[in-house]
DNA sequence: CGTTACCTTGAATCTCCTCAATACACGTGG
DNA sequence: CCACGTGTATTGAGGAGATTCAAGGTAACG
């Protein structure tokens, strides 16, 4: 993994020039080519910070961007018209948002952030450049998608055919292991920067019988969630108490 | 929508030439470019047909195989150590099976036929020069995946918010309009070549459920489900039964 | 004509949901 | 400094929806 070396580049100002993007220090990311890297730099239109609880994008509407996540979380997610809502999954950096207005007349869900997010915007109606004169660059955005897909893949398992119990300790590990991923986790513990229900509405349980069960885990050794702090206490036996499919290797991801 | 003329070309012989492929007088698919059209014609390598109840693809395998479905239907489903099983999707005639495998080290779910399958079969290492040589290609690979994760998303929001009753006759009216875009359905009916198990593994319900479910649809003049072919009597009724977000408006698909 | 696979129905049970009340932390204004 | 409001977490009680167990019925097939 030759680094590259850090030169000044021209951008706008005040906006992290991707060449310096922290994201590339990761392990889990692959190394640009230089063609890439001048690209996705001209690629980049703007950088947005934006509050928690701000939303990204709203179901219904169209958007002319496409962004990846710098920094921070959110969630993806669909509500029914009697306010029903459902979280598909969780934005984490080095996520991409926003692909399916790309290809569809109009947003099929919302995207929320839940801490402060910083994100790299870029503008939809160049993507067809990207595939054409950069096609590893098309290949990396399927890749993202193949593990995207992967991750539905397995909520879906969750809410199928996993008891209250098996579904929260599947998805307490799963939130570690992609924290971990990507720095924000480490020594078994992490930060939950969200209410118990939104963590009702991913399971698809409802808030009290979430908190019932999280409290059994506690009560249980295996996991402890107290002020937004989530403690993996026995990771063996969390893990034992998600059915987890031993043999299922969870992909590497780049972006 | 300017038709290609038919023409004879070189191909292995018993293979459908691509220019004659059938999904292509869809009209939900879009026109191939002359070279798009010799690549493709060029990238398949074979036509394999497999009978009912038989695997296309099994978890936890490596397949050098990319495949399109040319004819019938088939399921793609993975299963906990205990035998749950979860159906994630159906498979049916324009859908790619076996991207993942192009992606991560190994499948994470399976495919099995629900009919006898006919597959056009890709061999997955030359997906790169598909990619670099025919990006409008690599484009559409991107929107396949887009609609599916599309899919995806309705059946998490499904298992994960919707009562029994919603998610059968959401189930119901997402499967006849799958299976009518691609020509397998018309006139409120259609065949299922599967059984009320299958119906329960999708939709993370109990078989006796699902079978009281049915019959009380049955009961109320919604649908009517015998013999292997689904009526469908009150289309407006179902609709409103599956909380539906009528809002949504269901993507147009190609390949 | 018996076997097998699938569909159907009833009964008992349990998981999970809703309703309801309380506790706790935090910030605001008096 | 304390009363108060708001949002979140916690716990109990009762009930609905879905599960499991069990038993038949029906159709296809050799």
């Amino acid at each position: 993994m030759n680094r590259l070396t850090t030169r000044p580049r021209a951008t706008a100002s005040g906006m992290t020039p991707c060449a310096l993007c922290p994201l590339r220090k990761s392990p889990a990311f692959r190394e640009f080519t230089e063609p890439e890297l001048d690209f996705v730099e001209s690629f980049k239109t703007a950088e947005l910070k934006i509050a928690p609880g701000t939303s990204v994008l709203v179901e219904g509407t169209k958007s002319p961007h496409l962004f990846t996540v710098l920094a921070g979380w959110a969630f993806r997610y669909t509500t029914l018209d009697d306010g029903r809502r459902q979280i598909l999954n969780y934005v984490m950096p080095g996520d991409l948002v926003g692909l399916q207005s790309s290809v569809f007349a109009e947003m099929q869900h919302s995207v929320e952030a839940l801490t402060e997010v910083t994100l790299c915007v870029f503008p939809r109606d160049r993507l067809w450049s990207l595939y054409r004169d950069h096609p590893g660059l098309g290949l990396d955005i399927t890749w993202l998608m193949a593990r995207q897909e992967f991750v539905l893949d397995e909520s879906l398992v969750s809410l199928g055919r996993r008891s209250a119990r098996e579904r929260i300790a599947f998805l307490l590990l799963h939130l570690y292991q992609r924290a971990a991923q990507v720095g924000l986790a480490a020594d078994d513990e992490l930060v939950l920067p969200f209410t118990q229900q939104h963590f009702a509405d991913t399971l698809g349980l409802s808030l009290v019988h979430t908190n019932k069960t999280l409290r059994q885990l506690a009560h249980q050794g295996l996991a402890e969630w107290r002020g937004g702090r989530l403690r993996i206490l026995d990771a063996d036996g969390l893990t034992s108490a998600a059915a987890f499919d031993p043999t299922r290797e969870t992909p590497r991801p780049f972006i």
